[in-house]
DNA sequence: ACATGGAATGACCACCCGGTCAGTTTCTCG
DNA sequence: CGAGAAACTGACCGGGTGGTCATTCCATGT
């Protein structure tokens, strides 16, 4: 069972982890001090450190909470699509991308500006991104099975996709009214599915 | 006439900005101090400051000289390609981006961590990411012009280049022998010559 | 009403880092 | 060689930040 201690530290973390969100939306990962992040919770500094050990903590939960929050739509995306063609299914999942960047724009800063960060946080940060690019390769392997997908190198090409979403994610973010996520999501499930597709002739 | 002074100040910035370089690709471009250049370069961290105002102008100039040095490459390699067919001239400009990131691995912290940076910085950094992305975006409206490439918006298709790109050079320097670089280029440059390709026929 | 213990507070500390400048060394030229 | 200028040095300073802890507050049970 649940305490009532458990309920109200959940709930305090959660508020902490909110306001973190909010306070690297507005400044930034590296320019976010603890005090931001205490002012955006409205409670004590001394407070944070009741819930969390250290600021390296705060980020890292909050990095991690989102990204779970961003890999698990991605998946339901990925499971909808069954045994959809590779351009489809990518275009779903990359759409859901993009619609959870459009509603989630306060993450985009932690989830992109974690790079600059203290070594095993970037440890931590590559299993995770691990799990985002592996979802790619599996699209990409499920094609090649399928023989709809010429065969190469499935990482290398996941790479490219997730590089490619990354930039036109944050192309988005920084333009006052973005075209819907589908629209972009169908330009790149056009340009891949094309370019990934096997070759029915020598130009 | 370049006096003496002027001479020895040039190679006194180049020693610093070499330095800060190094010290950069080492801990990451927030962790990095003026002391940590310093020691680097062999001189007292007073001397940087009669050549640089602040930390912030090393961290400037530095980016902009190797820019500039990635961005003539690429457009030597661009102009090289000739009326090559859209995706020869990609792959040119591909392999030669990749090669200078393979001989300057020192500098790709540099180029890839200024995300997180003070507001102005971030602006000047966005206009010389926009030379390189126009770059991309000639290539394409040269390649829609022949008629090679399907009617769509240059500038993302574009950034989907430069992303992918981006995080395939990424991927590269993380690994402790890389395939050539002509390989990846040649392996992007197929992906989206084909994906950017007029279509022939409707699936 | 009162006692009690855990939660919340914010002043405080230690440390770090960018930037300065009085003092020292090196260069230059009469 | 000597003296003045220029270059160089590194100890020091002020501001800012992560983290602590003695104190205050408050919810709860008697």
């Amino acid at each position: 069972m649940t305490t009532k201690r458990q309920v109200v530290e959940e709930f305090r973390c959660r508020a902490i982890s909110d306001a973190a969100m909010r306070a690297v939306a507005r400044k930034g990962l590296a320019r976010t001090t603890v005090d931001d992040i205490a002012r955006e919770a409205g409670v004590a500094k001394g407070t944070i450190y009741l819930y969390f050990r250290s600021r390296g903590e705060i980020i890292e939960k909050t990095i991690g909470a989102a990204v779970d929050g961003l890999l698990e739509r991605l998946r339901l995306a990925a499971d909808a699509a069954g045994d959809e063609p590779f351009g489809g299914a990518l275009e779903r999942v990359l759409t859901a991308q993009f619609a959870y960047f459009d509603e989630h724009r306060v993450f985009f800063r932690l989830y992109f500006g974690s790079g600059e960060y203290s070594e095993d946080r970037r440890l931590r940060q590559t299993r995770r991104s691990r799990l985002h690019l592996a979802l790619f390769v599996e699209l990409i392997r499920r094609g090649c099975r399928r023989g709809e997908l010429r065969s190469l190198d499935a990482e290398r090409a996941a790479v490219a996709i997730t590089g490619a979403a990354r930039e036109v994610i944050l192309r988005r973010i920084h333009e006052k009214e973005p075209v819907p996520p589908a629209a972009d999501a169908r330009l790149l499930a056009d340009v891949f599915g094309a370019g990934l597709a096997r070759r029915e002739k020598k130009g």
